[in-house]
DNA sequence: ATGAAAGCGCTAACAT
DNA sequence: ATGTTAGCGCTTTCAT
């Protein structure tokens, strides 16, 4: 934009050779310089307005200081959080995430993997549910740095951070078993998301143990209308009526609210239903929802903790850290009418 | 992470210089190149996995490819539809988004600001409402190219992106007197924001064209929490009640719900109210929110076009685009009880 | 404690 | 059409 200052010309009025800026301007190295020299040096520094490269340094220090974490969608509510949670803690040692989105969208996958690469950052973290192994397997072979976040790793030897899904399926179900319901029906998200696998799996398992007949319902989508729907088809059918619905996530339970609504029955008096994830605004909707609360900033923070750590040499192998989850109980679920 | 390819081992295995290399990879030189070179070059390159290093030539052309995006938080619902429309403009172009949250603090805008400017981004996309202009100005002295997005710029010779909030609140208010409403307040948004001061004065102009008593009552926030405190307020006092709220946001609005809804007051059916923004979600609230839609992903787009284009130099001067806004009629208004 | 020199990987001006 | 050369701005051995 202007002449930019560089640390030649700091060194040139400091009177000092770029080597002795450079020292005395980095923390590390900076006690290899004489005191008054290096103060010498940060005054001119900052007289002059000096901004240091970091693309210069970064090509020589092979280190970018950037990460790239790859999402499905940034306006999924759930990402958000994540996104944050990585950056409250990659900010402050110095690190930038370069946030990209595939659309769920395989070739958009590998075509801003292979982008972040030519960025040189420093590794991934990688959100993204349903994506082909194939390409973490790749990066894995190629030395890449990598965390899995919201998903396994699926057989890649990378570590991954969850939240502990099948615990809050259970406790969801253990919550309405104890409300009186026997009929209880499971949402599930589209095949091939790995939480889908997880939640239907806690599902059937948990019906199981609390021996209460527990029915699975897939549906093609995460989203409000894939609910509704998969709970319209249920209802309009002859099928012995649920009076309870655990959704694999938020969206799926809100358009099972706008199902009920049109079928003229009423949540919670007629059907309760419980969500998954909490996201934003879920206990403002009306009802206000009862649903699984994962911990997706605290995820964030996690996969960022790991990701350095595996950069920094200083992990052992891929762990797999699951972070509790925990129900919140709002005012879509009640006693089972009998 | 592993022995990296570099253009040397291309060059050296296709047999020519590295420059040719350089040439016969870049679209833009290409055409230099023999035909039969550029092919050979390109296979050897794939051959050996080669991946340009973005780095070395940002070092070299003085050119990032990055643009810094600066916003207050991410999990605002109405920033992920603006990064999206940013990215959907920028990534195509070969340019990225590096975005920073603020947190409404200024010292960390100023802190973000500089890391970014080390990261040598090629300019700035800015959607912080009550920035300091200071910093916008010096940036401005210092030749960085910049954008506002959903905020004017100030007095500061920026271009700005901005939604046509005054039509929005026009358009509301208009909607609420042909419900035969008559005693309208508007919940601003916290002092100090362009958004706030625009969308108040657009209210207090509509009910004058309308012939109608507006009332302004400010709140500290753009919450929840702030909105449903200040309608306690307004609803515990003596003050003759009003038919009609039109908010500065949908939180705001939000907020509004619970407080009517905790003094026994039904929407739409005692009171009518009217959002801004129309984030996510706003039609599964109950009852479904009236809200003014502001285009958040155009203006993303629109921003990162402005920004592009000053970066070419193909801008006379600071330009201030205004995206028009729509009423979006739900649930939440009807006509006035008498 | 500081200077000297080399080079990270690339592009671009100049030469042939 | 291709080779040559010279850096971009920084860090980091190796000397001194």
């Amino acid at each position: 934009m202007h002449k930019r200052v560089t640390l030649a010309d700091v060194a040139q009025l400091a009177g000092v050779h770029p080597g002795t800026v450079s020292r005395a301007l980095n923390e590390k190295t900076e006690s290899q310089v004489n005191q008054a020299t290096a103060r010498r040096v940060r005054r001119v520094a900052k007289q002059l307005g000096y901004t240091p490269n970091a693309v210069a340094r970064g090509l020589r220090t092979r280190l970018s200081m950037t990460i790239g974490v790859i999402i499905p969608d940034l306006t999924n509510p759930i990402f958000p959080p994540i996104v944050r949670g990585i950056d409250s803690y990659l900010a402050p040692r110095g690190y930038s995430a370069l946030v990209v989105n595939t659309d769920g969208s395989n070739t958009a996958e590998r075509t801003l993997f292979e982008s972040l690469m030519e960025r040189q950052v420093d590794g991934f973290i990688v959100a993204t549910g349903h994506s082909q192994h194939q390409l973490m397997a790749e990066a894995h072979s190629r030395g890449v740095h990598a965390v899995m976040v919201n998903r396994d790793a699926n057989g890649v030897p990378y570590s991954s951070v969850i939240g502990d899904d099948a615990q809050g399926i259970r406790a969801a179900v253990e919550h309405l078993v104890k409300l009186g319901h026997t009929k209880i029906v499971h949402l599930a998200g589209p095949v091939g998301f790995s939480t889908s696998h997880i939640r239907a799996s806690a599902f059937v398992a948990a019906c199981k143990e609390y021996d209460v007949p527990g029915r699975v319902f897939d549906t093609p989508a995460y989203s409000i209308e894939a609910g509704q729907e998969a709970l319209d088809a249920l209802l309009d059918s002859q099928l012995d009526p649920a009076t309870a619905i655990v959704a694999s996530n938020d969206l799926l339970a809100l358009g099972a609210y706008h199902s009920l609504r049109s079928h003229g029955l009423r949540c919670p008096e007629d059907v309760s239903v419980v969500g998954f994830n909490d996201m934003p605004f879920a206990g403002d909707f009306q009802p206000p929802m009862t649903t699984v609360r994962a911990p997706h900033f605290e995820m964030g923070v996690e996969s960022a903790r790991l990701l350095l750590s595996e950069i920094a040499g200083s992990l052992s192998g891929a762990v797999m850290v699951t972070l509790p989850v925990s129900l919140v109980i709002r005012g879509s679920t009640a006693a089972a009418p009998h």
